[in-house]
DNA sequence: AAAGCGTGGTA
DNA sequence: TTACCAAGCTT
């Protein structure tokens, strides 16, 4: 294997030609040149990523960018208002702690971010990852990022076949010696563009990597089986009931789930029995019916199958629990809700 | 320290 | 259909 100065060099020339052009990217070497990304538009990102797809989050960050443009401005935002753009999305904790976070950069810093992974550490939301991530990418720190990609492709160049988690700190290790000192911010997003894009964890595209040749894991024909993992668990199946009711002006009876929690700062249709809350009784007096076709949606660590109950709600109804939202956008609700809502409007309005 | 926490794409 | 997996953080 080169030295690892040269591989780093080697990689981003193959960065300056391969970058893929990203909402929250500005282009490579500019970082260096004095010409930064937006720290509040790297940070956006980052918490954005966090376990979610690049084609997931373009639409949500350009979203967020056009209706808050800076961070004093989500900061001053509706909690409402931003958990519902974020809905879809998933992991809401992120949501609630992006709204945090903000607020104390807002309040406290003056509006600016800490330019310091340390600093950056100590935000709600923000690991680890995040904090190197920022650093480098937004002040040019050579911070040495380690993400499922970096891990990913430390495992096959030194060949490390310990499972993960238990690799992890070896593999942090192997990405700290790596890093460089010229261009951090390009070469970590040069490593994480290099497991995205030919070191991806199904067949990788070993013939164009530009390490193919220092590869130990290539060279010995095992680079699609690493990095190995210890077996996960099998998901449980739990069942539960949602009560969808529409009143006659078309308003919709949800409720706002408590913080913490599955779902946690996210609107939703009363019932339970699924998540901890115990089975509800029907949150209004009312003519529910079973639609007879089931929600099926599968979560982190269980599958969830959800019964429907649906019914019209009169002009005067006065709910036990929840409260009516007029002119609702099933776009604000999480996506389970959503089958949810997607099933039960079937039902009351059969075509 | 292990578990909780979403979703959509892919094979 | 099912299982795996992705730019992790919190408790």
């Amino acid at each position: 294997m080169r030295d690892a100065a040269i591989m780093a060099a080697e990689l981003l020339g193959w960065y300056d030609r391969h970058a893929r052009e990203l909402p929250w990217r500005v282009a490579p070497g500019a970082g260096s040149a004095g010409q930064r990304a937006d720290p509040y538009a790297v940070w956006l990102s980052e918490i954005m990523l966090q376990q979610t797809t690049v084609a997931a989050v373009k639409a949500y960050f350009t979203r967020f960018l056009e209706l808050w443009p800076t961070v004093e401005a989500l900061a001053a935002a509706d909690d409402g208002q931003v958990m519902g753009e974020w809905a879809g999305l998933g992991y809401y904790a992120r949501a609630r702690n992006l709204l945090k976070c903000a607020r104390i950069v807002a309040g406290e810093h003056g509006g600016v971010f800490p330019d310091s992974a340390e600093a950056l550490r100590a935000l709600p939301g923000i690991g680890p990852y995040t904090a190197a991530a920022i650093a480098a990418i937004a002040f040019d720190r050579p911070e040495t990022v380690v993400d499922g990609n970096v891990e990913r492709v430390m495992a096959r160049l030194f060949r490390v076949e310990t499972p993960l988690p238990g690799a992890k700190p070896e593999l942090r290790e192997r990405a700290a010696e790596m890093t460089p000192h010229r261009r951090p911010g390009d070469y970590a997003q040069a490593v994480m563009d290099l497991g995205a894009t030919i070191c991806t964890p199904k067949r990788p595209a070993c013939g164009i990597c530009p390490w193919r040749d220092d590869c130990r894991a290539r060279a010995g024909g095992v680079a699609a089986d690493l990095p190995a993992r210890e077996a996960k668990k099998p998901k449980p199946v739990r069942h539960g009931v949602a009560f969808v009711g529409r009143r006659q002006d078309g308003a919709w009876l949800l409720e706002r789930r408590p913080d913490g929690g599955l779902l946690g700062g996210m609107l939703g249709w009363p019932g339970g029995g699924w998540d901890g809350s115990g089975v509800q009784s029907p949150p209004a007096d009312a003519d529910w019916r079973d639609p007879g076709a089931e929600v099926r949606h599968t979560f982190t660590h269980f599958h969830l199958r959800l019964a429907l109950r649906v019914a019209e709600l009169p002009a005067d109804c006065a709910p036990v629990r929840g409260e009516f939202v007029a002119a609702l956008r099933p776009s604000d609700l999480p996506t389970v809700m959503r089958k949810a809502f997607d099933l039960a409007r079937t039902a009351l309005d059969p075509a």
